[in-house]
DNA sequence: ATCTAAGCGTGACACATGTCATGGAAGCAT
DNA sequence: ATGCTTCCATGACATGTGTCACGCTTAGAT
């Protein structure tokens, strides 16, 4: 099988790089050997919606490569992304545990393997697998953890600055790789999703990075950013 | 015993009022003893803080009876509320489940009767009853899907005014009384801790207030909220 | 009844940011 | 290279709201 992008799906979850740092690490063979005859693997092509916000739940997904873009509309089409997964994530795991509906939409940014796990099965499973119930309810926690995270910056920012000196920040802790010149990271995202994750407007991103640049705190070549001035960034910051 | 509030602690989790509504309502006989055998009921004082952000967790603490307020502090001191919480619910769970710090500031809003559960007794109780951590992982799910909507409210409204509209209508949906004027509810809260929980300023509030005041869509007598019009408070949303 | 503190109402004003508009830059297919 | 589309930069302008300031009302204590 070919896949766009190179990818090459992996069909066993025991041999996966992953298996070690993601979701499920670490659980019984018996477990995941269980978890293996009930799952099924699929390959998704860029643009494609796992499922979206108020559909009722039917299974969660496991994202295996890939990113996944996950995001909430408002009534009049406004939209904010809520963050970008990446492998090891589960998804729809909230909305399928708890019987209620969906409350993000879910859209592959690019060609994606994703483990898709049926509702009834995954909580069949779960009730047979102690193990994997709390690893599940960690999993739970640490996404309700990093909402809060989502919820202080939203909530107790002063300005649009501010947040976006948060997000630098997170993602030069997340993916940034340290060089002589400051933190440098790849933003695969446009001003526009990147106003979208904070919360403010494309032109307000825009101008930002402006004010940033002209004030030597980051450099943007291409899309490519370097932070100089990661103490800058953390100034603007009371979060 | 007496405590202020004529409140008279429950002793027994099984002849709970909230045995059959609350969280760990249908769990077997065993579990519920198992959960008896490990729980310390205490009876705090209004303002009594259970736990603060940044503290690593201590354990759960199950709320009987009395509103806790659940916060989130920025460094330069500004708050903003999460939720009141009511009887029935687990706080601290979350940290508690995955071993990361408390992200919130429980503390009491009037005086509580609280069980109170050690980490490792609640852990090792999660281990031993399969039925009771897929119980909190649902719970979590729940926590989870309220946090998206306070995400929602606080990310994709255009105004004080919408989120403003939106936390009336959540309140009349949760704990109002219909009459023929229209849905009756007591504002235990002062408009500073409005403002808190929906991100704005004080005299904000006060604004917004007046100003439905006299749109006649809602009425204020006292500390008692008349909403005449509903359907003018879904019109301001876009959520 | 009187005092005191907390809570509320409202005006004035600055300012960040959304929105509209326009043009340039960059990537991509043909 | 040429055209096309997407993305970015920036100015102009209106406006919502934070902040400061001040006085009034209400509730609770003595």
């Amino acid at each position: 099988m070919r896949f766009p992008n190179g990818l090459q799906p992996n069909e066993n979850c025991q041999d996966c790089a992953l298996h070690s740092a993601g979701f499920f690490c670490h659980l019984s063979q018996e477990a995941m050997q269980a978890l293996e005859s009930i799952k099924l693997t699929n390959v998704y092509p860029k643009g494609a919606v796992l499922f979206f916000e108020g559909q009722s739940p039917r299974g969660v997904y496991m994202l295996c490569q890939g990113r996944v873009k996950l995001s909430i509309c408002s009534a009049d089409g406004k939209m904010l992304i809520l963050r970008i997964a990446a492998p090891g994530e589960m998804l729809g795991l909230s909305a399928t545990v708890s019987d209620l509906l969906y409350k993000a939409t879910a859209e592959t940014l690019e060609t994606c393997q994703v483990n898709y796990i049926k509702k009834d099965d995954f909580l069949r499973f779960l009730r047979e697998h102690g193990e994997a119930c709390f690893r599940v309810a960690q999993h739970l926690s640490q996404n309700y953890q990093t909402a809060y995270v989502q919820i202080r910056s939203l909530g107790l920012s002063h300005s649009a600055l501010e947040k976006l000196a948060r997000l630098l920040l997170d993602w030069c802790q997340g993916r940034g790789t340290g060089t002589e010149q400051g933190i440098r990271l790849k933003l695969g995202l446009t001003h526009e999703e990147i106003a979208r994750m904070i919360g403010t407007s494309r032109e307000t991103v825009s101008r930002l990075f402006s004010e940033l640049k002209s004030r030597e705190t980051i450099h943007l070549k291409g899309s490519t950013l370097i932070v100089r001035d990661t103490a800058a960034l953390e100034a603007m910051t009371s979060i």
